[in-house]
DNA sequence: AGCCAATGGTTGGAGTATCCAACCGTTGTA
DNA sequence: TACAACGGTTGGATACTCCAACCATTGGCT
């Protein structure tokens, strides 16, 4: 079940694919949290990602964060407004752009998405000291130029 | 553009929050990768997934690892046949059930993939130290009981 | 002021990925 | 020998994604 890549491999390969593995199962349990919640992976993401936003931000910059194509992020967006989750407010200083502001309901389902990743991860598992050790070595990772 | 999550939260969630971004970070790396070469994400996948089985899988296998329907590997054979990376062969044991051979071509493809992820990975930034480490911390993590 | 190019988003059309239900051939067993 | 279970396929439906064309707004330049 664990994932068997060829033993006399460097290391990099083997930890490719955990990392990889570690997707993998949190995108299971994202699909299993959400499907209570009337929401799609792609969804999730999306909501998980509006919420990180600093101010609510405008599509364009959703569309950025998410690496779609804008026209993508209007079909989402779409999805997210008939569910009552998000509302699209037309920015008065440019009216061309649109700012993606939660509702309340969005709010609160995004916490549950939160709460149920934090708790049902893998990585939920650790102890706080692997925890903080994971966190930096990710960190470092992710902080290394493209 | 690194993730910005609420900075009074307990660390997991900042945690969860990288790996996703890890995650969605190698998913664009692969997606890069393999647009040179005819395929696209979810093939990549499939193909990585089925050079690391032991023997050759058979259909059922593949869909539980890749915890998707038995219709939808039908559809990713399908693809990965055209493209002349696959071939289906019947397991004379049980002439039900079919075995997933990678051809040549299959395994040099397979190849370049891994090679693409292994060199490109963020993770391939830190030192062999620290990538060992990482690898302890995913490893002891996947592990934990579901 | 008045063009014109650039910007932000939407629409339409196409292709991929995925599931579910119904099916077919094979197998093992009562 | 029936018949249920298994492994895979087919058909229909839906979600997601991109690209190209488009519309409205804006900012710059004359």
């Amino acid at each position: 079940m664990t994932p068997t890549p060829a033993a006399d491999e460097p290391l990099i390969y083997e930890l490719v694919d955990l990392s990889l593995a570690l997707a993998d199962h949190t995108q299971a349990l994202v699909q299993d949290v959400m499907s209570e919640l009337n929401l799609t992976p792609t969804l999730a993401n999306a909501l998980w990602h509006l919420g990180a936003c600093a101010p609510d931000p405008p599509m364009s910059k959703l569309a950025a964060r998410l690496r779609r194509d804008p026209s993508t992020i209007t079909f989402l967006a779409d999805r997210l407004q008939e569910r009552g989750l998000l509302v699209r407010d037309v920015d008065p200083q440019n009216r061309r752009t649109k700012i993606l502001h939660l509702t309340d309901a969005g709010r609160i389902t995004r916490r549950a998405l939160v709460e149920a990743m934090a708790t049902r991860s893998p990585i939920a598992h650790l102890s706080d000291k692997d925890q903080r050790h994971l966190h930096d070595l990710l960190a470092r990772a992710m902080a290394a130029p493209p």
